[in-house]
DNA sequence: TATTGTTATACTCTATAACTATA
DNA sequence: TATAGTTATAGAGTATAACAATA
């Protein structure tokens, strides 16, 4: 659902955060959708084709649980994308590793995404662009305790 | 879930936003707490004060479903921080007004939540988060298309 | 005993469809 | 006919608990 920022909210940086959030989804929806995957599915392909990784490490790396690393997996599994191999040195893991295809959608995906973050970005111009990634990189990391 | 942001994964437009969000609602949760409230209800409370609305107003204000809006006003209500009045001008639409103690609630959980802001801001520096703020609330509205 | 993957289950958030009362 | 509020329902997305295989 799309709706302007009302004016009392404009300086909420929860509403914000996530209505910005909302946004770039909106947009990379239609973006990826031509390569068969969501925002989520390529951001763990790219953790994939870095390493082969276990369903728990992968997990690890995304945040989120190993049981919704299963669905993830599944369903990348299912397009083919994907393939678990049992772990020989420890046959509790699979590892999970892109195929050709995977391979060839992250490259694609990628770049389809990337076009639309420099797009969102846009606004802003280049140098804020740049600043505004690095302060979102210093606030997305566990605050300092 | 806390966890680390892996390198792979920092200069990911969404994966920060996403991850910054939930780092600031993980603060805000526990600021709130003691006033009953979360996030999403202090922010239909902040709407609500302003100028009474109905809940499809409000809702529309909220950029929620008016379905949604219903079960929002039903949690605040049973907390006794809001009343709905039924409009004399149109008997269809609720007009939803903050009680004492809702006016009460707002007041003391504004300022905790912007507490939380401030501190959540503060590795930034007073001047960029400044721009960040002002950066973000160009993202959040609707593009420009 | 502990860990990995899996399944079943449940919980949160949200939307769609259908009902009602009003207009 | 159209709109506001409501209810029932369903779909994401995610987590917890329990189980089998393996360590």
């Amino acid at each position: 659902m799309t709706h302007e920022v009302p004016d009392l909210l404009a300086g909420r940086l929860g509403y914000l955060l996530k209505h910005a959030q909302q946004q770039l989804m909106l947009a990379a929806g239609p973006a990826l959708a031509p390569f068969g995957i969501d925002g989520r599915e390529l951001t763990v392909l790219t953790v994939l084709a870095a390493v082969p990784l276990s369903q728990q490490e992968a997990a690890d790396q995304l945040g989120v649980d190993r049981t919704t690393m299963v669905a993830l997996v599944d369903a990348l599994e299912g397009k083919g994308l994907v393939g678990r191999h049992r772990c020989p040195e420890d046959r509790r893991k699979n590892i999970v590793e892109l195929t050709a295809a995977g391979e060839n959608c992250l490259r694609l995906a990628s770049r389809a995404r990337d076009k639309v973050e420099r797009e969102f970005l846009a606004p802003l111009g280049d140098e804020l662009a740049g600043h505004f990634l690095a302060a979102l990189r210093t606030l997305a990391v566990s605050p300092p305790r």
